[in-house]
DNA sequence: AAATTATACAAAAACGTTTCAATAAAACAA
DNA sequence: TTGTTTTATTGAAACGTTTTTGTATAATTT
């Protein structure tokens, strides 16, 4: 506590605009340099510059001069300059980190772990958010580039990401790793979950508890994850013989808004009720589909999970407060976020050292939380 | 979208490490540097630089000129090295957004129009995550400043704000403008909403539907916002002659994780309950206490709003998406990050001309969203 | 004793900009 | 004509680092 008042005390001093090194001939600097360092422990720039930076050439530096000159750094308030900094060595110790749309729930817990593992690594992230607008994807892209982030993390959330995007994601020579959306690219790492084995552990949870006729609301045909948590669906069917009526079984429309998700499920609820088809349990896309569909099933005088279970898909936060509390597919998104900033480190100092490593595709296993929206056929 | 790939394409090519300007002496270059542009434009490299930034000499600059370089520059695909620039002219373009948990719903809309608005001036946030503790704030705020980002902004969510760390914001000579917490002082402007304002109009409604028996559960007292909108409750009593029952209204324990107000809102309702004094309608501190409320009611049987209306606060997005929708006060997230970019980056330009301007404190109203969760007594 | 190697430091050359001061030509005024 | 201003362009000096190369001195080996 105290000592922070001390350390950044002085560092703001040096900051300051007005003359902080008294005493020196004309004394109107701004900033404390590194020439000032090693004017006030009389060695050179260079020798200030290898103490500081523990360089190679360090080694052969006795341990009382490097003492002296730390000392006159810290005193002095020495900070170096970042910008003088990057510009030699190329390196700025930033990551690019582009969203699609912040608002997305399934973002926030995928972001602190992008923070948390940068913060590790003395990384900072830089935001951008391309509201789920291509052209402003660019634009950020391009200005993230000129910046010479030294990597990117984009994650592909509720995104209608054409090839054409990814394309352009391997052109430029910088280590990308995508969240949320499996490449074949050789050049552009990624990280995504088990969307398959979720969507099969998912219908056998139902299943399990005695549920045989299943509604379902499937995601927009477009997005990946929404294929890929019905081709699990299917598997299970295929390995158990369990019938699923087509006609109990919806799409989302293609939609660029994830929270209209609950509007549109909410809707598409209704209508399966209209069609007077019975069902016991309801498998969502993902949980803001569930929100919609309890919503529907509750005001049409269907309680959950009494008369009707219903399972969702992500684990958003707010499915542990909602009332009921949801059953729901587990995504490690924190884990996502840090195994995604791992790869892109690894990356940048693999290429800080010419040596070409392939990219990474890394599948994380999801997990089922049994909570309160799922229940036992009586 | 045809003209992207074109565009971007030059870009990355000229970015990239294999020799870009063929043709050229040795051309074992890296990058394309304004030298480069120099001499294939035929001009020097000052000439350059003041057209393509159209500094105050361009004017002198005829037209024919102007369009040579800046054809050349296309052509070459150049893009200024940022680092140079910036150690030049000291400037990056770049904020820094300091949040204390990201992981508080509350964040998201502040972030999504902080972002929208940076955005619009060609800004880049670097974004960091104290997570409560002051020491890692105090790391990023030290990590920031050596970035020389050109202004602070700071989210104040869910946060016990100690004296210190105002006092050291003082220090760094670089505009700063904290959102959700009002300081006196006059070196770090603020923006904050109506918490008085918007206390008084949730107990309003809530009185104006019939309740007069309303149990509250209050913030953690050391929350400014706590004491604000529990001091607009006051003068509505003092306004109207409202009765409260004082063992009605208990106060969330100081806590420092804003998703516990959940389960701890949920313990002190049941506390509530045992007392077995009667209650028409629950007025919670924000909409994570109200969702914990909500639960501890339904579990007790009594119906939300059928037996109890429940009101919230700050209408973070699963608000609408609760069964039942949470009637609650409306905050501005959005536009209170706008407003933080508009200040910050009009503090950053009046001090790029040395003019000195106080600190602003703009306070935005509230606005009360009725939903589901109340309803007037019978 | 001479030759070699290890140790301890510094000078200078980048890195890629921007900007100030200088210059030269053209235009204008006296 | 000469002197002054305006227009057009440039060389060179920063900005604050890091790194390479060079040069002493000291320590070690031959």
């Amino acid at each position: 506590m105290l000592g922070f008042n001390k350390q950044l005390g002085t560092f703001f001093r040096s900051l300051r605009s007005s003359g902080g090194n008294v005493g020196r001939k004309d004394s109107k600097k701004a900033t404390v340099t590194i020439r000032d360092v090693a004017k006030a422990s009389g060695f050179s720039a260079s020798t200030v510059s290898i103490v500081l930076n523990n360089a190679p050439l360090a080694r052969y530096i006795p341990l009382p001069t490097k003492g002296r000159i730390q000392k006159a750094a810290k005193t002095l308030g020495y900070h170096p300059n970042i910008f003088a900094k990057s510009l030699r060595s190329k390196r700025n110790h930033t990551v690019g980190v582009m969203l699609f749309d912040i608002t997305d729930p399934y973002c926030t817990p995928i972001l602190r772990g992008i923070e948390n593992t940068l913060y590790q690594s003395s990384y900072l992230p830089i935001l951008t958010d391309a509201h789920n607008e291509r052209s402003r994807f660019e634009r950020y892209l391009e200005m993230l580039l000129e910046r010479r982030v030294e990597a990117l993390i984009i994650l592909a959330n509720w995104l209608f990401l054409d090839i054409n995007i990814l394309s352009d994601l391997e052109k430029p020579e910088i280590p990308t790793v995508i969240i949320g959306r499996e490449l074949q690219s050789n050049s552009t790492s990624s990280v995504t979950v088990d969307d398959e084995g979720g969507g099969y552990a998912a219908v056998a949870h139902l299943y399990a508890l005695g549920h045989r006729k299943i509604a379902f609301v499937r995601g927009p045909k477009a997005l990946s994850s929404s294929k890929n948590r019905w081709r699990g669906v299917q598997r299970f069917t295929r390995d158990t013989g369990l019938q699923i009526d087509e006609r109990l079984a919806v799409d989302l429309p293609d939609q660029l808004n994830p929270n209209m998700g609950v509007d549109d499920a909410f809707r598409m609820t209704q209508e399966l009720l209209k069609q007077k088809r019975p069902f016991t349990a309801l498998m969502a896309y993902d949980d803001m589909t569930a929100f919609g569909a309890v919503r529907a099933l509750t005001k049409a005088g269907i309680k959950v999970p009494g008369n009707c279970s219903v399972i969702g898909f992500d684990d958003v936060s707010s499915a542990a407060l909602f009332v009921p509390s949801l059953t729901t597919v587990h995504q490690p998104l924190e884990s996502m976020g840090a195994s995604a900033v791992n790869i892109a480190i690894d990356s940048i100092s693999s290429a800080a050292e010419n040596r070409k490593v392939p990219a990474i595709h890394r599948k994380l296993p999801s997990e089922i939380v049994v909570r309160e929206s799922t229940r036992a056929i009586p």
